[in-house]
DNA sequence: CCAATTTTATGACTAGGTACTAAAGGTAAT
DNA sequence: ATTACCTTTAGTACCTAGTCATAAAATTGG
């Protein structure tokens, strides 16, 4: 028997969203109705054409793809940046960063925007980090923005650089870091290879 | 001056590979060719025409989407666990976890798989990391595959359980931490709340 | 200058539609 | 039963962004 216009218009709406790539042929046949009903049945629930359909996954997928890799390069945006001195990042903290029952922010994200911003306060070719002590000083929810300071604390004996760094949300303190960076040129003092990363 | 024949299809490949949204006719005229000229171009280039263009990135994005976000959820896959006690992941690095330069893996990426896992071992609802000290013993490149090993090393006085990750490539150990975790429901001894984080 | 290459033009055809008009089919109320 | 209305189907013209094939024109190298 074939369904009514609400329940094929139901049905409808929920195939093209979990299938874009289907042709109107396709969806009359299995809907048992002819193309024009499809096309009424589109107009109505205002649902473009297959090929505006694809244009548009495909469209979002491109700049997903703009901000996803290159976000990955540095966490938090760094707004303002002394070399071998200090410098300060801000992450605004989205769903996609929180676990989902609690909303609370994952650690991993506030360790890495603290982590880049070590990275970037570092004026080298190549700096990773060797060590690092870090505190979750109090959880930090979904739609927080987080502001991370890092400053250029010392060397250490082995020519290693530390890079305090403290995160806040408003005046609060949420993070705190005591990171032992690795660095490649350095002026004074040799440092061998090993116990480095990022 | 138009461009030979070469010239224009090195930079033809270039520009539909940087916007493959444009179509024949906008790309006749940015070359000052007829559409023609552009057709040939393509079919020696084995470049498809824009509808298809479009449907592979389409479909590319729509395969992607599955594995985006639940690969947020928990770094690396669990593969073995004893709640409480201890728990194994692997971490394969790939390209979008490494310094595009240097193809070494980026600490935080590290840290993820090996604060997932020490949330993933507390057996309880909420489980957060309060305080970490973690060392990076040896650079991670692309390709590798780091297995974390956690081990739940006891108490402290305020009730936080401490847990021990050591992260292996092969028989190397690369890196390695210690986690302070906060959790909710603590059988014996009180715990205040402040200070914590997954 | 001539031949080969490259470019352009033209016509016929395609998928997957839109937009519009027109005709049926079914149901419900008068 | 007839009217009225909603729903469905059919058909036409037109659109975009192409394909394929053929042929002519323009350009270039030797």
């Amino acid at each position: 028997m074939r369904k009514s216009k609400r329940e094929r218009q139901r049905l409808l709406q929920e195939t093209i969203r979990e299938n874009p790539f289907i042709t109107d042929e396709e969806l009359a046949e299995k809907f048992s109705v002819s193309v024009q009903t499809i096309r009424l049945d589109r107009l109505e629930l205002a649902i473009p054409e297959l090929r505006e359909r694809i244009k548009n996954v495909a469209r979002q997928s491109f700049a997903d793809k703009v901000r996803a890799l290159p976000l990955e390069e540095v966490i938090g945006d760094i707004i303002d940046i002394e070399p071998d001195a200090s410098a300060i990042s801000i992450f605004d903290v989205k769903e996609e960063h929180v676990f989902r029952r609690t909303r609370i922010a994952r650690g991993h994200h506030l360790f890495a925007q603290a982590n880049s911003l070590a990275v970037a306060v570092i004026h080298d070719e190549l700096a990773l980090t060797a060590k690092a002590t870090i505190r979750f000083v109090r959880q930090v929810k979904e739609g927080e923005r987080v502001v991370a300071k890092a400053k250029v604390a010392g060397k250490t004996a082995h020519g290693r650089t530390i890079v305090e760094v403290n995160s806040y949300v408003g005046q609060e303190l949420v993070f705190s870091g005591t990171f032992e960076m690795y660095r490649s040129n350095i002026e004074k003092k040799d440092g061998d290879s090993n116990e480095h990363r990022d």
